[in-house]
DNA sequence: CCAAAAGTGTTCGTGTTACACCCATGT
DNA sequence: ACATGGGTGTAACACGAACACTTTTGG
């Protein structure tokens, strides 16, 4: 069944087309950041865009995730989730285009690499000082960064940000800079303990000029709903 | 500017149909009720579905959640969220549809007016006695359920199910029918009464050959993120 | 006067918060 | 030896859960 035979017993209607655009969010030196790309439409010549693309006739919305994913940025393997779809006729100037807008998570370890790719410009910024940014993007931006403050407290979700192994010190500074304020060091971890998510992997990490901090993993590989914090 | 010179940047791209579909939820007798529609398709005889309708070129996602509202069930004014996006390609068997789904809860009051109108038939059923279904409505209405049940000890969203006027134990009896359990009637008033979104209209319930009831009113018209229960 | 639903406080246990010092390492 | 971040317990308090009787009306 191509598409063209699919969609014959619509042929009548005024066609949409259907993006994909995806927050990539990560945790740099302490911040929050968003993964933007510069565009290249004359148009909106120095406007910043989160990476985002047009979702293909026979691909699902998550494949069209993927794929902009590896194509724009380089990430593969990354923890997303729907976030909600934007479409208001008008906010895309060239034409009726409704996006479906993700949430995308990487690992501090991946953020370097993530970096250097494609054709244009592609950079991280800090969510509370975006540039100039095309589109309804900065609507969606900020709608991801609600969301994924209002997660982190009753799902495992930081676990797309972390690193394969981490310090509980990493993980509540995390939290911290995500929220937006600070917590107590003996409650944070007395709560994230007693939840059972994580465990010890037994190795350390050593280097600091202090004494070496326990290193831990997520049990599980899901983003499990549960009451933390 | 016409939707057709607006599509003409995209002209050469495969476009997909982007459709609404509306969980319209309410509480019938002490059950949590979904309002279906039985699609007139020859192909998919005798299969329900959920309301829904094709967004037209110029209107918004909103906008076209009312229309579909308005024309195929016969309510408006009606408190909807958007729910999520479902876009798999064969969830339709006649073409690359993708469905914005919402959800939308109506007042005890509205449901009798509602269930007469439109070409096919249009019913009241069940949620948890769901008939065989159309597409992945199934699912759809799953997903609207289970984000209810969520919402409602996070929000005012009852709001939107409970009359304009109320009793207190009828808005008890509305969060026991949706969360499946009961609850203690004392407690039930003290967080809701202590969070303080809802007071006395000044006016009772009479009739019933018992002790009338204070009838309440919710203070504010948004659904606002509260802490209940 | 009886049935039916409305309305109202207190106790107890559990979970949350606030808080300060010793420990292990690298330099 | 000292600077740096890692790691640990307890007491006060607030909050949620359990629980039963009196009040007001209609019939």
């Amino acid at each position: 069944m191509t598409p063209t035979k699919k969609t014959q017993k619509y042929a009548r209607v005024e066609h949409a087309i259907v993006a994909v655009d995806v927050v990539v969010l990560s945790v740099i030196e302490g911040r929050l950041n968003v993964l933007l790309t510069q565009t290249n439409k004359p148009e909106l010549k120095g406007l910043w865009a989160v990476p985002g693309g047009l979702v293909a006739p026979d691909e699902s919305l998550d494949a069209a995730v993927s794929r902009v994913l590896a194509t724009k940025t380089g990430l593969t393997n990354v923890l997303t989730e729907q976030l909600a779809t934007f479409g208001d006729p008008g906010r895309d100037p060239f034409g009726r285009v409704i996006s479906v807008a993700y949430i995308a998570l990487v690992h501090a370890d991946a953020q370097t690499l993530a970096t250097t790719r494609e054709y244009d410009a592609i950079a991280w910024r800090p969510v509370d000082h975006l540039p100039r940014m095309a589109y309804d993007h900065k609507e969606i931006v900020r709608t991801a960064v609600q969301r994924l403050r209002a997660r982190l407290t009753y799902t495992t979700i930081a676990r797309g940000i972390l690193a394969e192994e981490f310090t509980l010190t990493e993980m509540q500074e995390l939290y911290e800079h995500i929220l937006g304020h600070t917590l107590d060091k003996r409650n944070f971890r007395k709560k994230i303990l007693s939840a059972g998510i994580i465990e010890k992997t037994g190795r350390q990490r050593r280097g600091q000029r202090s004494r070496p901090a326990a290193l831990y993993r997520f049990r599980t590989n899901t983003t499990q709903i549960i009451d933390l914090l």
